[in-house]
DNA sequence: CTGAACAGGACCATACAAGTCCGCTATTCC
DNA sequence: GGAATAGCGGACTTGTATGGTCCTGTTCAG
């Protein structure tokens, strides 16, 4: 599995404040109590996405997070690098010397066709595609 | 990564063995020490090959294994998928109750999308697009 | 100045991948 | 028949990443 529950946390947090966006900070504590995300864990998600720009946090009292970009601005492969870090697809194992393909690897260039369309995928899609439906307004 | 270790010391067993085709089994300590493969663990990854009916071990003297399918009839989709089961890029770790998208998850279709594109840049390449080159006959 | 809020370092638990070990079974050849 | 050879397969170990907790800061509105 590529994507791991991190990834998942985020993203949904994201969209909960692309949501909100207008109604000013949204606090760790009502994001993951909505979500039913660890707070501690979630708290460490945010603060990564801070430190990228993503998301805006202010202290204190009134304090909370706020999303920092136009939700159409940013795609998904963005986000889910941002989070998790490069898709990475395979990573050869073998240094030079072991190698026993001889710098023919042909797997190598199927593995970055592979990268490659991952990408593509991701890159059709924003933020603002990934709408947060809150329970109170969602339709039966 | 999506890709394991596993994966890569199959296939590339794989690409031996089809090499060596024509001349009968190959035991699993030459292609253990050839490919630079820890023989034990490559021992589980061909007889989980064997069972899926890629290979065929003969067991005694003058036994080993050997490819049992043509290699262009093999896609690497289908060796992949043998080796470390189907590529799952996603998976919902919400129960229903849990889930705060309500049925509209946009992200089950995007990742979806992303298996679907990966599948079918592996289905079409073959085990016989993958020759493994033997050091002695290799040009420099 | 107090309490609400985020920051961030240290820590823990579990799961999975990767790899080892060893006794068992099948086969060949003398 | 009985070595010797080769794969079978279950049990075990180990290393590392993920997911998650805890606790002590720091910041700031009121």
């Amino acid at each position: 599995m590529i994507f791991s529950r991190k990834t998942d946390y985020g993203l949904r947090a994201l969209m909960y404040l692309a949501e909100r966006r207008a109604r000013g900070p949204v606090t760790l504590s009502e994001i993951a109590e909505k979500l039913m995300i660890p707070k501690a864990f979630l708290s460490k998600i945010l603060q990564q996405l801070a430190k990228k720009g993503v998301v805006r946090s202010l202290k204190g009292p009134s304090g909370g997070f706020v999303l920092a970009v136009e939700p159409s601005e940013v795609t998904l492969q963005e986000i889910l690098t941002e989070i998790d870090g490069p898709t990475r697809v395979f990573e050869c194992f073998a240094t030079e010397a072991e190698c026993t393909l001889y710098g023919d690897c042909l797997m190598r260039d199927v593995f970055g066709e592979v990268e490659e369309q991952i990408g593509k995928v991701l890159a059709r899609y924003t933020l603002a595609d990934f709408r947060y439906s809150d329970k109170s307004s969602a339709k039966a």
